[in-house]
DNA sequence: GGGTATTTGTCCGTATGTATG
DNA sequence: TCATACATACGGACAAATACC
């Protein structure tokens, strides 16, 4: 028994039960009471309108009278099935479809955003959820700490230096409902009054977003070895936002010396500050783990940003921010504005998924994985050596193509689309203003979401499309 | 076994074993790796740190001679329990306990912000949890619609259609992680040079998060009936923030002449907009529901706010935005830079709840106990009725009690306190920019999450507290 | 799983105001 | 002016069905 919300007029010309007659003729007609939909009883509807049970009676025998409702005695009402109404509800229905929209039929589309949800593992999570709904129970359903759960936090510290390298207590590390509105709160901690760096190429949505905040933007160039710190340098901008174990989109790795020269860079001058975004750093196929930039800072200057929706699944809306304990204070007073924006529930499942040791399981088996991805993706794509260019190839789940025989990238992508195969454009990555800048012809494949079979058949396809020369 | 990000120098003098040895004793001593737990084993160290296994095993020796691990043949290295280290363990623990801090015993918190949760329908839950799980799997971890998912905007729809007389279609209904994360979003949709103006007293906590959000504030004082339109309009401000059915703190429900009034001055100029926030319209006790603002809205200059932290949960954060149509370009641009922040299993929980009916059982029940434990509060406190008058107690789940016999807020309070009853005082809602209006002593009275046999007791002790005659 | 309190549509008696003759 | 009929609105009693404990 829904409640509804009709505003009756005691003192008009209308007799009541024809105004509440009239109105819930009206909602039935725009579809706004589903057929079968029961009606709130007699009693209650007059309790809440504060009439006398006879006038709603005798608004809804109207509406039996006229074919609209069915009274199912010692039940209640309930509104008909009305064949005329149906062309109504169906003229509706297009605005919904327009998620749907440009329908290309791919076969395999190598997004760089998609992570194998294949082989997650359902039903730990099933089981972790179900033991936290049954243990914690009412606790669970309160309000919680607005940074976040103490003993996840206390988890992903834990995990974050031993993983990363990353030095922190819980206390630093702020929990919140992924990266964009962690950088929201970044916005709030830091103030808007900031020139930030990005680099370019860089994470697009990342830098929509700060654009959105209300913050200034300035795009350094990156090298092979990622952002250049003399022109960060002579950007004058106080805050750079950086990617140094797996550059977006390039997938760079940004060597120790520049690292060095970055925190450097950060040290020189009161206020400055690096944000790193450790956004896929689980995944690393060759060479030393390098620790994350933050474990290096001595002087508290850099601002450490991860999440799980690489790692776990996109829907795990859990991101987290590390923070130097220079900026604890401020944060502290900009937070206690917010509540967590995290389920509690989630929170608590992961922190188990942690603590039970599923996530370092769930991980290993994911960099196997994506490891026999990487390497049978690439073994295919090595026909192509001669056209395109393979890097960013040591680490995450995409590979960067560059063509090397002159087709542009307008063209490569054309290509593969009419194989069906979607592949993303590098120039996409592009901030504004850097527009100017040449950029060389390349395009990004993402294989995390792909079988190794599908991989190969999509190289196949690949191969097909750019192991010609130029038409 | 975790993965340790130990970054090795080969170019140092310091011996690579050293190196190991030294980080890892370094992580023992600090507590980050925890007595019992496993290190990687030496053929994946050294693996992942490219050297020699002797070289790992040399730095595992090192650290099992001086105690800090041990080794069990044929399953791994420990970290063994050393007693020194508990000390400076502990050493850390102050910080945590920040949060519970000021212990006062109290014997009874009528907090306005707490809710029942004693009658919350935990298996129910747990139930439809378990269901979302097993039948959606896959589809359910892949990233959804930044605006919410589809079914349940279609649910909230229909629901606040027939609940509160809202006319909206699910393309206006945004979901987000609680109230403070939607104004962020608003503030991004509208922009921020706006005069917003505030009921005095109003709802602190969205005042400070507007004010975070870098938007001006001016407040406007209620009378009895709301916020004045008259001030509003001398106020010069263009967007206007009310919550008309019952206005937090002081629990005015706002009658249909005032709310013409509202909605006339929205559209009076081109670029007003009023904010409704209909943060707990489910519970009212006495007179006619009164439909939402919106729904009397006839030139779309209407935002409504609403939330399920209230009537389902504080942890469930889900909360909604219903944009009027002349604002939903603005919000399609502003959206495709954010990511929902919406845990994605607790939106397709909530989409069974409503659509199986549970809500609305759950918000009957809990309308019938919230009514009770009104009633036998409000039948209690009237023994007070020649010191204290009691307002705002049509709605909501707290009531006001305005002292008429010269008592302070301070006082009263103070009183309160002996008696280990935590009151709330109505000053602090007061808006910083009307910092000079007269204020009414007066106290907040929470009484939804106290059993009817507590809410008797806490009167008894109100009674006792502020039943005698000035001191 | 079973008993009870509550809720349900239905039926009916009543009161008030208005129009009709 | 009075009687009658009708429209509108109110609330109590009944038995079946359901929810809750």
């Amino acid at each position: 028994m829904r409640e509804l919300a009709i505003s009756l007029n005691t003192e008009a010309s209308e007799p009541l039960y024809e105004q509440i007659y009239s109105y819930i003729k009206h909602d039935i007609q725009k579809g706004q009471l589903l057929p079968g939909e029961r009606l709130p009883s007699s009693r209650s509807l007059s309790a809440s309108l504060e009439v006398s049970r006879s006038t709603v009676e005798l608004a809804y025998e109207q509406l039996i009278s006229e074919g609209y409702l069915e009274s199912v005695p010692w039940k209640g009402y309930y509104v008909c099935r009305i064949e005329g109404l149906y062309s109504l509800d169906t003229g509706c229905r297009p605005v919904r479809s327009r998620q749907e929209k440009e329908q290309v039929p791919w076969k395999y589309d190598l997004t760089p955003n998609g992570i194998d949800l294949e082989h997650f593992p359902y039903d730990v999570w099933r089981k972790l959820t179900r033991n936290v709904l049954l243990d914690d129970r009412k606790e669970l359903f309160q309000q919680g700490d607005p940074r976040g759960e103490w003993e996840l936090r206390e988890a992903i510290s834990r995990y974050l230096h031993q993983a990363r390298g990353v030095i922190c207590r819980p206390e630093q590390v702020i929990l919140g409902a992924g990266n964009d509105y962690l950088l929201m709160l970044l916005a709030a901690i830091l103030g808007r009054k900031h020139l930030v760096a990005m680099e370019s190429p860089t994470y697009k949505h990342a830098y929509r977003v700060f654009e959105q905040l209300g913050f200034l933007l300035t795009a350094v160039p990156v090298d092979s070895r990622g952002m250049q710190v003399d022109m960060l340098a002579a950007s004058g901008a106080d805050i750079a936002y950086v990617m140094p174990s797996h550059q977006y989109p390039l997938g760079i790795v940004m060597p120790i010396k520049r690292r060095l020269e970055l925190l450097k860079w950060a040290s020189e001058k009161q206020g400055r500050y690096l944000i790193e975004d450790d956004y896929d750093s689980e995944f690393r196929y060759k060479g030393k783990p390098i620790p994350a930039l933050q474990g290096a800072d001595r002087d508290d200057r850099v601002i450490y940003i991860g999440t799980f929706s690489k790692s776990i699944a996109p829907a795990i809306r859990i991101s987290y921010l590390v923070l130097p304990d220079s900026l604890l204070a401020q944060a502290e007073e900009a937070l206690c504005r917010f509540s967590s924006t995290v389920s509690r529930i989630d929170q608590m499942v992961l922190n188990h998924f942690i603590r039970d040791g599923y996530y370092e399981r769930h991980l290993n088996r994911m960099r196997r994985i994506y490891g026999r991805k990487h390497d049978i993706f690439l073994e295919r794509l090595k026909e192509l050596s001669g056209i395109i260019k393979i890097t960013g190839e040591n680490a995450g789940v995409h590979l960067l193509a560059e063509f090397r025989n002159g087709v542009s990238e307008k063209e490569a992508i054309a290509r593969a689309e009419e194989q069906k195969i979607r592949v993303y454009p590098l120039s996409e990555y592009r901030t504004e203003t850097a527009e100017g800048q040449k950029c060389k012809a390349a395009v990004l494949l993402g294989y995390a979401t792909l079988t190794e079979q599908e991989l190969s058949e999509a190289a196949d396809l690949l191969i097909r499309a750019w192991g010609t020369a130029k038409t």
